[in-house]
DNA sequence: AATGAATGAGATTTCATTCAT
DNA sequence: GATGAATGAAATCTCATTCAT
């Protein structure tokens, strides 16, 4: 759960302490007030305020908003996904314990946090910033989409799991885990709209019916296909 | 059937049927404009050059940009919505057939089309405009929800689909629909992260898993627990 | 003299003229601030507050300040050095009398008018502002070079001055008148500094010495070198 | 001479000779930046920087930045003048060769040096700082006068030159001088105009001509007016 | 004495909305 | 009815100066 910064704290913390801990209060202050209001919504000054400085010293930390939406990326998503990789690589267990440690690490450290609301930034604003669009390809995108089609992968070549197509089932598996970790941040954060739900049952429910027909056992031939037989649309993911 | 807006002066269309098409043009202009750029960066200004006619015009015909914008969103989705529960207020036939029909009317006629950004905008920016949320909860929220909930529970009535808990399936089922109507205008749209995928070989890929998962039948009993033993961590969807 | 702008005159002029004569009195107004004050410390909204019109109104006719300032070296530098290359190519008589009447021309209209704060402006600035220095090159310095020098090769190549080196003497001829005009908006526009004289007898002064000297016939011959003898300290102009 | 400044840790310089040499490199790095930049535009801690220290320990040796200004045009202007009037005062030469030699000093000393940019940064922003604008006046303008117009009055009192009006000819002498030293930091610093030209080859030039044209004898009279007969614009320096 | 963290006024530019023509 | 000129509240970022350490 994140903790809230305390208040300012007048007298009691020395100029010298303070100084270390700005970048983290910034950090903190940045996260929650971008989930809040989005990227191009959110004013610099305001963040500022809720990390109890002015607005010229959060310049002195993060030369522009962009950048400062760039530490708060790293600081959040590439030191999970870097610590996933390295589990990945050293992992010698079956592949869908792998894929199931590498999901709830996620959701607990990220799609259940206010981490989490970073994917609706992304998904809400990358149009209108192509800097941040590279930026979090090269940083989230790719390395994730790595880390999880490599897993799969690893898991169709021991035969642990059928040969279904790794990029859209990738997707597949991911994608209401985001969109958990979305909702959280936008409908699910409205009075108007409010509706207590339990992610977690969510999730799991989710990735139970998953793991279970990517499975390589013959088990329902022909009730699970990878591929429907229907009408070839050409709706592509751009 | 969105068609592109025709250039500045079709001699084709008299003056009288521009007239007339004008609020259609206007508001097909203002959805492509909101789902590109969002809704409180989209330009008042541009959306009305787009349909070919000036700022004060646009306001002649909607008082103000939220207006406009919940009347995009009623042209797109509400109606939809009607017809749907229509179908499903008549519909008897098995509840898996009727849940494929409306889902995938869904995908053909929203989740592929422009009007799938609605929901990039609504989940970017519900936050920031408390009458936006309103306005969506109960023109699209409730009235989508019951539709699909109500069909589930028509299904555990009629026995078709296990005693699941009707709301957690609900978000499990549309999730990735909704995720991937999301990805095609946000991270999808953009050079920096394009990657070419097959947007209904994930759809049916779910459907299928899910659909599956979710039959009354003991197949395989236990490989698909509706809900996991683990520790329950407070993760509720606010 | 440059006359003032009337006041706002509220409702003697219709809007339909008003905006015909924006751009006009935008320019005007920003011709005086930029003299007054500089470019950078010029500010957007006093300039349109001189012109009556609000800091948006401004930005409806010029997309930049630097815009805005290019269109006021245009209309006040621009136009007169095509007129005095026109003048040149047709012109037919002496020498002499050509540049006494490009020099005139150029003092009566801009050296001794507002416009003459231009160089202070760039003097002052270019080398802050390298887009500005760009087109005061390409604009402005280029061609009235051209003018001059060609002039002064003109006279050479009849037989009418005698070998001088050419660029080394346009900057000798115009740099007082610069100068002048330099003076006038900056040192000489101060209370503190204040030193009335005649900036029109200097030039006279002026232009009598540097043409008389400038003449080929070999009277007094020796009297004026062209190039000191003086030891060749390297002080080249960059 | 200005020597560039060491880099930051000098080790010939022990730490003693850093702190007593420390106002010099301020002033050296102040001048050099507000050349290059202007007064305003300047940072202050980019002057520190330069001079290898902490922002506030330029505070401690300047008060403001108009004080280090100030402190900078004492420097490199008020004790040239001094010595020059102390020449001056001594000097029982013929007063052509007394002036010659103050200006050479000048543009050895200043025109031809980092000083020289200082008189565009006054030129620049007189207008601006009017605190800086009595300064100047009192500090260069009026000494420099002084000497200037004092050396032409000696001249003409002793019958060297002929009895022109002095506050003209004074203006007409120093006019090209300080333009090229003008033009030398602002556009003659700039890639985009940058043309290559012998400064000394146009001071001498000037010089010849202007002497000559002051000297008593009665050479080809009316040649050289010293006042124009034309009409009488009231073109007055302010 | 020296540092550099902190402040906050101020500058440019954008855009929803109004309303005279 | 249609237009587009005009407004002015914001929002990002800069920098001279102060002062705790």
């Amino acid at each position: 759960m994140p903790t809230r910064l305390p208040p300012p704290e007048p007298a009691a913390a020395p100029r010298r302490r303070r100084k270390e801990a700005r970048p983290q209060e910034l950090l903190q202050a940045a996260l929650e007030l971008f989930v809040e209001k989005g990227f191009a919504a959110a004013r610099s000054e305001e963040v500022a305020a809720r990390a109890g400085v002015s607005k010229g010293t959060l310049y002195r930390y993060f030369p522009s908003k962009a950048e400062l939406f760039k530490a708060v990326v790293r600081q959040n998503l590439s030191a999970l996904i870097a610590e996933g990789q390295q589990l990945a690589d050293r992992f010698d267990g079956p592949s869908d314990e792998l894929l199931r440690r590498l999901l709830r690490a996620w959701w607990l450290r990220v799609g259940s946090t206010a981490a989490g609301g970073i994917f609706k930034i992304i998904v809400a604003e990358v149009r209108n910033f192509p800097e941040l669009a590279q930026f979090y390809a090269d940083e989230v995108q790719v390395p994730a989409d790595r880390l999880i089609a490599g897993t799969l992968q690893r898991a169709i070549r021991r035969g642990e799991f059928r040969a279904v197509p790794v990029a859209e089932a990738t997707l597949a598996l991911i994608a209401p885990m985001l969109f958990l970790a979305l909702h959280r941040h936008s409908v699910g954060a409205c009075p108007a709209a409010a509706k207590g739900m339990d992610a977690l049952a969510v999730l799991e429910t989710h990735l139970a019916l998953v793991l279970d027909g990517l499975r390589a056992a013959p088990a329902r031939a022909g009730a699970v296909r990878t591929r429907a037989p229907g009408p070839r649309t050409p709706a592509r993911i751009a």
